[in-house]
DNA sequence: GTTTACATACATTCATGTTTGTATATAATA
DNA sequence: TATTATATACAAACATGAATGTATGTAAAC
């Protein structure tokens, strides 16, 4: 056909992406054909191979597309080091990411291809790491906030920062996981603002 | 060929549910063939059709071997209801499993195609709400033991069982992602031990 | 003799990547 | 400003290579 312009194009660019989630978490991502993504988009396959090199290649523009937003809030919550409740800001942080799950659909999507509709193999694997070091990241800005809190008293004597750190951490990790698989109950989607709120209050000098 | 006799028979079966764990931890499950399947386990691609109808009976199997030991582990530590120590019950069966996983390359195998190299759709969902109904399985018995936990007072009196058990729950559940996923770094699997201690720790009344 | 436990051959479908064609937006030039 | 040239944003056709399931063959077990 023709030629479309530039504002045009980054819109069907946009397109193959939003198309290519929906597919993916109807299809699972090795199972969905570039045909699929492309008609799913209303473009041809010309359109999908002319704006990404392969499948691996728009699965990857939709992960930046998800992991961005989670960083940038856990910095911000990080920024306020002289609150008095550094408690309340690891659990602010958890629920914010839960209603961010909740409330946006694209992201939910996303969250779900990635922990249940893609295979880690090949060149996957390395995403999977990226998302350990993620981790990484997290663990080491939980057990600051844990060492301000303890710094304020809000802890018990015998419980320490790191190990405390690496708990919560487990425990979100859990939590996300059947947030997002979890797709027939709602067992995790109803309860899990209480089911942080819980884990917070075990770790509070009472 | 010729035929073989039965028991001859069983071991090709064996030897193709074990070639395909070995090949679906390499490729993904849904990017080997019954053809890489076959040639791995020396068989020619006849003798998996014989055996199995399709891939997904083959992945049914594997997944079989590898849960109900977890299920049985379970319930033999609920066993002795007269323990003095509930939440020693607890600590135990979650350091077996991680042994477990430790010492048994199969196990070990089963668990990384499950949780990282397969796409839960179509046919493949169902086995995800499965192992979700035994996490709700495994919630239950927790908190049993968590119970007889509280009235041996080994918890503090603000902590109610039926929390500490969720929480429990998604922090194993956390770990074991972890522990199966972390295959460059070796924290997990060096640590995982002292981290389910920890996490006991936070229980008890100190 | 019949069934079993496969191996081999066959037919079909499907997905991929590449190539080619083309109409038009945009930049260059006059 | 009008004209020309070129790069862009695709669509459509092509070539190739799997992978699947089935059908057939076969030798030995029972």
């Amino acid at each position: 056909m023709a030629r479309k312009t530039k504002e045009d194009a980054e819109l069907t660019r946009q397109r193959i992406i939003t198309a290519a989630r929906e597919v993916f978490v109807a299809r699972g991502v090795s199972r969905t054909t570039i045909e699929h993504i492309a008609s799913h988009a209303e473009v041809t396959r010309g359109a999908v191979y002319w704006h990404f090199q392969n499948k691996m290649e728009i699965f990857h523009a939709l992960r930046d597309q998800a992991f961005l937003p989670f960083i940038d809030q856990l910095d911000a919550a990080m920024l306020d080091e002289t609150t008095e409740d550094p408690l309340g800001t690891i659990e602010s942080f958890f629920c914010d990411i839960i209603r961010m799950l909740s409330e946006d659909l694209a992201t939910q999507q996303t969250y779900e291809i990635i922990m249940s509709k893609c295979e880690y193999v090949d060149e996957f694997a390395s995403v999977l790491q990226k998302i350990l070091n993620n981790c990484q990241y997290f663990v080491d800005k939980f057990q600051l906030i844990y060492e301000r809190a303890q710094l304020k008293n809000q802890l018990h004597p015998n419980h320490n920062p790191a190990a405390l750190a690496m708990d919560s951490h487990l425990f979100f990790s859990g939590l996300l996981h059947m947030w997002v698989k979890d797709t027939t109950s709602t067992i995790f989607r109803n309860n899990a603002i209480q089911l942080i709120k819980n884990h917070m209050q075990l770790r509070r000098v009472s």
